[in-house]
DNA sequence: CAGTGGTCTAGACCACACT
DNA sequence: GTGTGGTCTAGACCACTGC
């Protein structure tokens, strides 16, 4: 493993930059190339907070100087960092933290679009919260979010609607702690996409994302929020989202129609 | 526009580098930098068939030289193409065309996962085809598959099962040219995934493909066959694979039962 | 104009696989 | 050892943005 040079005029780093680099050169059972012990560094002062979502990072060439390596090196770690959508590239301007609160990627977790129409052809969503309150976790909300049984979540119900037509029921699970202070009128009052106010609100950033999709026949409580009837066929979602790097931040269980949309996946 | 410079002694290849590379260097509308252009050769190269599907493409230093540029230009080519998954690389042994007939790519386009267990941990699918047969494309298939209304296609049927258990049913439409000969008795010998079946016998490698999801209820057919009571939810799931390029080569409609398993999404 | 990211090159060296 | 892909560097130049 090569070691990063020593960067005694950076001494918030240089514990960092310690613990990545302490292995020999040759033979190491761990080969760890330089540009992702950059890319960790990066990544660490993206969680820390140094930059803030939608806020340029330094420039290539400061940050080569910072962590005394070349420019490429710098280069290939912010190339994988914006290949997995946490930072942004704008020639000519400089590299960003990604954000939520973006048109172009309003809903980047969202892939439920409506049949044979471009994407948000039909204006924006309607957003009802229907409730928001405390509660305990469940064994198995507990379990998605990286909890114990019994430890307070926040848990909120919406609908989505599209033209009038309510198309989606969401019941979502926080941990309280990091969202302390967050109330339905909060939430209801909030123009924009979720995760865009956990970003701004609260300093949480979605990253990424698991989803499990079931079908499953309509429930009296989805039958009469969804306006559909008893038994109708929907599609479960249950999605798990994750801040930088692994930690689990949100459990969705979302109940879609899917008269009028579809749920779309391209895969390469 | 950067241009290639002139390969005479690659006669198969100067026709594709000058249609190219054509404009001048500065202030030009469509600027395509030289590694996009060296990708869009090696694609051709792909297309034609000059590189089989498992076979290992010529080393970085010998494309260097075959189309006179670094070392590094090829190196971004090949990157792009491999992220793709269009190519493979393996550190010491060389580059390779990527294929459907390996083990850790057995489905690459099928999502769907036996519920919190591991993936395969049930050993393989049982494939039982229950109609082969050509058919006059419906107005639909022909607008999926880039045909024209009425034109031939080959139409199949099949059910998979895992542990003893119908969990899909799938509707298979082809263009019937491409696939001359294809046989039900073909598709019922073969064992490995069908689109391994394409690659070997037809020379149709599938690269990408898009997925529609819909929840619907089991008619009787869907029933009898997945062995569920009439109006059971299923995920309905039309998959359009397409080939080099964009091509739509297959129309698939699958069924999909989701009490022993479900489709799962990772996003980032 | 200066500053940013984007492209291209050439060379050195490392890690891995096969022989 | 030889050949492959993988990493790292340094420098030159190009394209885009905004002052």
């Amino acid at each position: 493993m090569q070691s990063l040079p020593e960067i005694s005029e950076e001494p918030e780093l240089t514990q960092e930059a310690e613990a990545v680099s302490v292995a020999p050169l040759s033979n190491t059972p761990a080969f760890s190339p330089l540009y992702q012990q950059i890319k960790g560094l990066i990544l660490g002062s993206l969680r820390s907070g140094e930059w803030k979502p939608g806020e340029a990072i330094p420039s290539e060439i400061e940050l080569a100087a910072r962590f005394r390596v070349s420019q490429g090196t710098v280069r290939k770690a912010i190339d994988e960092l914006a290949a997995e959508n946490l930072l942004l590239r704008r020639q000519g301007k400089g590299t960003f933290v990604a954000t939520h609160a973006e048109q172009q990627v309003q809903f980047r977790f969202l892939k439920l679009v409506p049949n044979s129409g471009a994407r948000g052809s039909e204006g924006p969503a309607q957003r009802d919260i229907m409730d928001c309150r405390r509660a305990r976790a469940s064994n198995d909300v507990a379990k998605a979010l990286a909890l114990r049984t019994g430890d307070t979540v926040l848990q909120a119900r919406r609908v989505l609607s599209f033209g009038g037509i309510p198309v989606i029921l969401e019941d979502i699970w926080l941990p309280a702690n990091p969202f302390k202070g967050l109330t339905a009128e909060r939430l209801a009052s909030y123009k924009g996409p979720m995760y865009a106010l956990f970003e701004t609100e609260f300093n949480v950033r979605m990253v990424r994302a698991e989803e499990k999709i079931r079908a499953i026949a309509a429930t009296e409580s989805h039958a009469a929020l969804l306006k559909v009837t008893l038994g109708t066929p929907l599609l479960s979602v249950e999605r798990i989202a994750y801040t930088y790097q692994s930690e689990p931040m949100e459990l969705r269980r979302g109940y879609y129609r899917t008269d009028t949309h579809h749920y779309q996946n391209d895969m390469s």
